[in-house]
RNA sequence: CGGGGCGUGGCGCAGUCCGGUAGCGCGCCUGGUUUGGGACCAGGAGGUCGCGGGUUCGAAUCCCGCCGCCCCGACCA
């Protein structure tokens, strides 16, 4: 009886366990260069579904995809004023190339406003070539101190969604469009419940009029900004004269939006639904959605039990199901179980000589579970299995998150919630709307502001005062430790 | 950059205090027996003990310097 060493539990330690977790699913590896990382085969393949289900979101929301270059010359950046003071401190500059140094150094991008809106600049004359809606797939540098593999890594892969647009209110319009394509997508892919709203100042994006963002509590009781989306107004547009001509023959600056969501996602996945056991991944992006695992003693049985899980993974692939057939000589089925089970497979199937007698396997569920399914009805079974999953999955996290989540709170709640290491939780109350009282907050509970919530999020009543000075509240804000 | 841990076969560790030339578990390879929740037996392969100096007859172990990684804070998707 050997056990393999198992992962560190949550309520141990929440930072190990999740180091564990990916590791022990090879979502990914240390690379030896400092704060990057490298985005195993299985870590990958959810990426790709993810890309997958979101560029078919972007297409049918009219947009297309294009690719622009890695390097930005280093006074692009400082063309928008509050742009380049955000990015300054985590650029990574190329000074030296083709064995000389270079006129003028090229900045490795960290987000692509100022290159596209200069290609933006050449590409549109008239109100005629409004709305351009562009999206690009890339990996992006931020040099940050500290890093976490999927949360938060030097180099890392995004999407970043770029548009122009002849009025502030189809600029307004499609930045909260996107905002809903996001959250569409954490719901509805990745079972991960968000709240959605807009950033306060202190919070958005540098250079942008307004942020809004999709929001998740993840199992630690801290938030995952998880997406977010900008109004940009004009003020790349102005930096890289980036003009139309209306209808009327005037001359207008376009309005911006850009919005992105990255590999960051694939930890927001693994924080929502892991257990002590290592990652769980909802059926719809996981890269195996169904493993069957044939069981046997003898050559007899084995000629039975083989051909039955073959025949089993086939028709499951032929309904165009993610599956994979375990057939490893000289593993013990427990064994095969603990792996795939690390990986997070939601659904596994076994199937030994007692269910080819009865022309049944027996389904057992990633969240726990068995129940045998009759092989005449395999693929229906299966697939309500997995919409069952997905829902419960999606589910169980909504309750969580609510059970986490404390409304009207006063100041002495405030403090109380985020106190300790445990401490956490959205809590939402009346905000004044200052910047004195967001930092003051900041200080004494390290809480921020994650979003000044949508309607849809709201309490009600709304809260009439400010949590923290007690002034009339302008409105209501969620805060919770963030990523 | 501050605080705390840690660097020894692929992974996890012991050995370091008290110097004597490297060991355990898992994994890996070969053969056999196994297989309804992490199999067993036998035989193997695999290590500049993070790096550089120093002390010593002799250093994983003692001394000096450096590097790297992880966790916690300041910055951030």
């Amino acid at each position: 009886m050997s056990q393999e060493q198992g992962i560190t539990p949550r309520a141990q330690d929440f930072s190990a366990w999740y180091n564990d977790a990916v590791m022990r699913a090879e979502l990914a590896d240390y690379s030896v260069v400092r704060g990057c990382m490298v985005i195993r085969p299985n870590g990958y393949a959810i990426w790709e579904l993810m890309q997958g289900a979101l560029d078919r979101m972007f297409k049918d929301t009219g947009h297309r995809n294009a690719y622009f270059p890695l390097f930005i010359p280093q006074s692009f950046l400082a063309k928008e004023a509050e742009h380049v003071e955000g990015f300054a401190p985590e650029v990574a500059v190329v000074t030296h190339a083709g064995g000389k140094e270079l006129e003028e150094p090229l900045v490795v991008r960290p987000t692509s406003e100022t290159i596209i809106y200069a290609s933006f600049a050449k590409w549109i004359q008239s109100y005629r070539d409004l709305p351009l809606l562009i999206n690009q797939w890339a990996n992006i540098v931020r040099w940050e101190l500290r890093t976490r593999l999927f949360l938060r890594t030097t180099e890392f892969l995004w999407q970043e969604g770029h548009t122009a647009h002849a009025d502030e209110a189809d600029a307004e319009r499609e930045a909260r469009l996107m905002l809903g394509v996001y959250r569409r997508f954490a719901e509805e892919w990745m079972a991960m419940p968000v709240i959605t709203g807009a950033k306060t100042d202190s919070e958005k994006f540098a250079g942008a009029l307004r942020t809004y963002a999709i929001e998740a509590l993840m199992q630690d009781n801290r938030a995952l900004q998880a997406g977010t989306t900008h109004n940009l107004g004009q003020n790349f547009a102005r930096a890289f004269g980036v003009q139309y001509q209306t209808a009327a023959g005037g001359l207008e600056y376009v309005w911006n939006t850009s919005w992105g969501v990255s590999t960051r996602l694939i930890g927001g996945l693994v924080m929502t639904h892991g257990d002590d056991v290592g990652i769980v991944c909802p059926p719809r992006l996981a890269p195996t959605q169904v493993v069957v695992v044939p069981i046997w003693k003898s050559d007899t049985e084995r000629a039975a039990v083989l051909p039955a899980a073959e025949g089993a993974a086939r028709d499951l692939k032929a309904a165009g199901l993610r599956v994979e057939l375990d057939a490893r000589e000289g593993m013990k089925p427990g064994a095969k179980y603990y792996e795939w089970e690390g990986r997070g497979v939601p659904l596994r199937l076994e199937i030994g000589p007692r269910d080819v007698a009865r022309a049944q396997v027996f389904a057992a569920r990633r969240t726990g579970g068995k129940a045998p399914i009759p092989l005449a009805g395999l693929v229906a079974g299966v697939q309500a299995a997995l919409d069952e999953l997905q829902r419960s999955l999606l589910e169980a996290a909504r309750q969580r998150r609510e059970a986490n989540s404390r409304r009207g709170v006063t100041r002495a709640e405030l403090v109380e919630l985020m106190s300790g290491e445990g401490g956490g939780g959205f809590a939402y109350g009346g905000f004044c709307g200052s910047a004195a009282c967001e930092a003051a907050i900041k200080e004494a509970t390290r809480a921020t502001v994650r979003v000044l919530p949508d309607e849809e999020f709201r309490s009600s009543p709304a809260p009439a005062t400010c949590v923290w000075c007690g002034a009339p509240a302008a409105g209501e804000a969620v805060w919770a430790k963030a990523y």
